[in-house]
DNA sequence: GCAAGATGGTTTAATATTAAAATATCAGTT
DNA sequence: AACTGATATTTTAATATTAAACCATCTTGC
């Protein structure tokens, strides 16, 4: 479904890439959540075990910035993965301020258990790109993504 | 950032895909979102507008399939687009089931208004790809949200 | 040592979102 | 005409998210 704007081709065509970008970030983000509440895991409480599971323990800090959500935010799902135990708390000795989380055994074990499923419902909705354009894609969101976010914002006013 | 998931070769680079497609249509969307908050006005809301804009007058059925929410979220988003006087309802007579929602003159003239400017946001922000590389983005991710949308559930268990 | 500012985390208030149940309407069958 | 099932919308309850204010702690410059 092409945009239905006109205007310079230049910014049909920047359009048109940024609608198929999303929607397809959408459609996939919906298909993956769908998958992760049958574990009882919101998509960024997984996003936390995972950047635990894969980086080893981080504080709250770190993973807001992560997972581009806001510290409140953070200090709510930690609190909900702490009352499910797949998460603690240790407050820094060195730098009072900062919080370390670390992943307790239930919610390694449970990473473990699960992420390899994770991965196959990733693979198969990937699988419709063979290795070359999946090649391209990764390219392709990399740079624009890392543009983005260095991009300062009186730039796009 | 690449996974620090090993594992078969098709999955890693299935998986490299995915992060860098999911963080790059969040990277932006948080820049565009900013912009459109300046406007009073939520990503959905903005959505709304938009499709009513180029596509004509649609129901709220309609709105929430082009849209990926849910139907209960956007009778909320359209109650709020009412009384910022931006849309109104109007009960289908033929089949009393519809709500066919209007852009009013109001939010004909606000879209016409900032529209340019967010296209020209979009545009600088995919700027740092050039256009074969635009087309090629979109491309793929037509694909690949295609592909997504029309999976059925059992296909990812 | 101490004031000033920076940083990490928490709280609060408001809004957004969803799933599920409820309501209203329509279409088809008997 | 009454019943059944499908569809569009609304309501409800629960959760997620953010921005902004706040507290605790650290760092810097004097």
């Amino acid at each position: 479904m092409p945009t239905h704007y006109s205007g310079p081709p230049q910014e049909i065509q920047a359009l048109n890439a940024f609608i198929n970008l999303i929607r397809a970030a959408d459609s996939i983000s919906a298909k993956i959540n769908t998958a992760l509440s049958d574990y009882g895991l919101t998509e960024t409480q997984f996003g936390v075990l995972e950047s635990l599971f894969h980086l080893g323990s981080l504080c709250q800090k770190a993973l807001a910035d992560k997972l581009l959500k806001s510290n409140g935010n953070i200090t709510m799902v930690i609190d909900n993965l702490e009352k499910q135990e797949l998460v603690l708390r240790q407050r820094d000795s060195r730098d009072r301020r900062y919080i370390t989380i670390h992943l307790t055994p239930k919610g390694q074990s449970l990473m473990e258990k699960i992420f390899p499923a994770h991965v196959g419902r990733i693979t198969t909705l990937m699988g419709v790109l063979n290795p070359e354009e999946q090649e391209a894609l990764r390219q392709l969101c990399r740079k624009l993504g890392k543009h983005a976010q260095e991009l300062c914002p009186e730039t796009l006013r």
